[in-house]
DNA sequence: CGGATTTGACCAGCGC
DNA sequence: GCGCTGGTCAAATCCG
């Protein structure tokens, strides 16, 4: 943006030309200006804005740019009314004088708005360094005492047992298992806590396995030894915790690589021959840090063998490259919001704001969420919308990290609509239960109108695309270090 | 030689 | 209980 544009705006300073001038004109470095070349100014600046927009994932900026033009454009409309009116020039100059001021006033609220969104932004992005360096060590940290406690035999396994997965996936934060880390500083060995957490959590999925059993055989003798209403606690919770360990992103896009460059290491560690579809699934997991118990599959849709289907489970325990961030971010927030979504409000109804967005009529099916799937799974779908120029061209290739805080935005802001949290959610199932609801179909319902609520943002999807496509458009020229597997080869073949 | 990939075996969940 | 399917393991193999 021109500064010395600004500084000439943001003043307001008044111009020996303009003063003396009959004519509503404004000045810049010195050189009076006519009205076209305001509006030529204020689309240049409207465009040097959005550019600007686009980097900082501004809304609010736009829509105060989007005012700016519209003053502007309001400004020309009115001169031309006063020219040629001669006798109300002197009030049609009074208007202009006060949409200058108001413009003024405009550009200087949006700098300031910048500056905030600037200081906004670094303070999360220490933020987020803090949180990675932590995590590391604490990883680290774990890593040592499972050597000391293991007499230093210590390998993947270890890092990788689900329990310890789920338990912190759980709800459990790290907070948890710092103040439980230092509470054996107190006295408790490292070894007997873990072996006493594992125990707990062994007896917990126990309880939920034998809970889930119990209700099968419940469902199949039509017995009510367990109404709704009486459902053991425990069983829904560990509905909820195996939910929250489950629930999974599934990107379509086209692509002839075997893969898309989510700017993740991945090792192939099985490949299945799936029903219904000729081309196998692969599947990978993370191999960024070990432990991280991030996967993925691959496989090619079977109607159109163009099209890769990648769909990831859990997060990434370790910090992550920029190239890999806005992918990391999409999923976890997707999944995220999938699940702040997969459970009614407090009142045991669709939270109203929800429907509302579901009913605006400007769905574009790329985003859907499966509440028929084992799993709770969220579906997007670029492959609609991949081959549409003005969204290709909102982002350039291979750019993805500055996409990141947009995307994790745009999918952050949906567990808002629901207005719950993860942790409130066990706490809801068991008011979902007094009421005697129907979880399963009150579940498929939510996710329903959590589909239409996240692809009713123009925003969002337009994002998304931008995002994955850049994303799909660079892995032609980068497939991560992982060659094309015989299965992409057998099933292009 | 070490890391990545392949592939058959194994296991768990689910429906009948 | 049995068979089917999806997901994972791990030994064998490949590759740089």
């Amino acid at each position: 943006m021109d500064a010395t544009w600004n500084d000439a705006i943001l003043n307001n300073k008044p111009n020996s030309t303009s003063q003396h001038s009959p004519d509503p004109v404004m000045s810049f470095r010195g050189k009076p200006l006519v009205l076209d070349e305001l509006d030529f100014f204020a689309e240049n600046h409207k465009k040097e804005s959005s550019e600007e927009e686009e980097e900082d994932d501004d809304d609010q900026m736009v829509h105060s740019v989007e005012l700016h033009v519209d003053t502007s454009l309001d400004l020309r409309m009115k001169n031309t009314d006063s020219n040629n009116r001669s006798a109300e020039e002197d009030s049609a100059s009074e208007t202009v004088d006060d949409k200058k001021n108001e413009f003024g006033a405009l550009l200087a609220e949006l700098h300031q708005m910048n500056a905030e969104n600037q200081r906004l932004r670094e303070l999360v992005d220490q933020v987020n360094n803090n949180y990675n360096a932590l995590r590391m060590q604490l990883i680290k940290l774990k890593q040592k005492q499972n050597s000391h406690g293991n007499n230093g035999v210590i390998g993947e396994k270890e890092e990788m047992v689900p329990n310890r997965r789920s338990f912190s996936e759980m709800g459990v934060t790290e907070k948890d298992e710092h103040s439980q880390q230092s509470s054996e500083k107190e006295g408790k060995s490292m070894v007997d806590l873990r072996d006493q957490q594992n125990k707990d959590i062994v007896s917990l999925e126990a309880d939920a396995r034998e809970n889930s059993k119990r209700r099968r055989e419940l469902g199949r003798h039509g017995d009510q030894a367990f109404p709704p209403n009486k459902v053991p606690r425990l069983d829904q919770e560990s509905e909820t915790m195996s939910m929250i360990k489950k629930a999974r992103v599934s990107v379509r896009a086209r692509s002839d690589s075997s893969m898309i460059a989510d700017g993740c290491q991945w090792r192939k560690y099985g490949q299945k021959m799936a029903k219904g579809n000729p081309c196998p699934r692969a599947y990978y997991r993370c191999t960024m840090s070990t432990g991280c118990p991030v996967r993925k599959q691959v496989q090619r849709c079977a109607d159109d063998r163009s099209v890769l289907i990648t769909t990831y489970e859990g997060q990434h325990n370790h910090p992550l490259p920029p190239t890999a961030q806005a992918m990391a971010s999409t999923t976890s927030a997707a999944a995220s919001m999938l699940l702040s979504g997969s459970m009614p409000s407090s009142d045991g109804l669709i939270n109203p704001t929800i429907l509302e967005s579901a009913a605006l009529p400007c769905s574009q099916n790329m985003a859907t969420l499966s509440a028929s799937a084992p799993f709770p799974t969220i579906t997007l779908d670029l492959t609609q919308n991949a081959n549409n120029p003005s969204q290709l061209q909102r982002e350039p290739q291979g750019q993805l990290g500055h996409l990141t805080p947009l995307l994790a935005h745009k999918f952050m802001s949906v567990p808002k609509i629901f207005g719950q949290t993860l942790c409130d959610q066990t706490k809801l199932a068991g008011l979902h239960e007094s009421q005697g609801m129907d979880t399963a179909s009150s579940f498929a319902n939510t996710l329903n109108a959590a589909t239409a609520a996240i692809t009713a943002d123009p925003n969002f999807t337009a994002a998304l695309v931008a995002a994955i496509t850049s994303i799909v458009g660079s892995s032609h020229s980068n497939t991560n270090g992982t060659n094309n597997t015989n299965g992409d080869e057998q099933c292009n073949n």
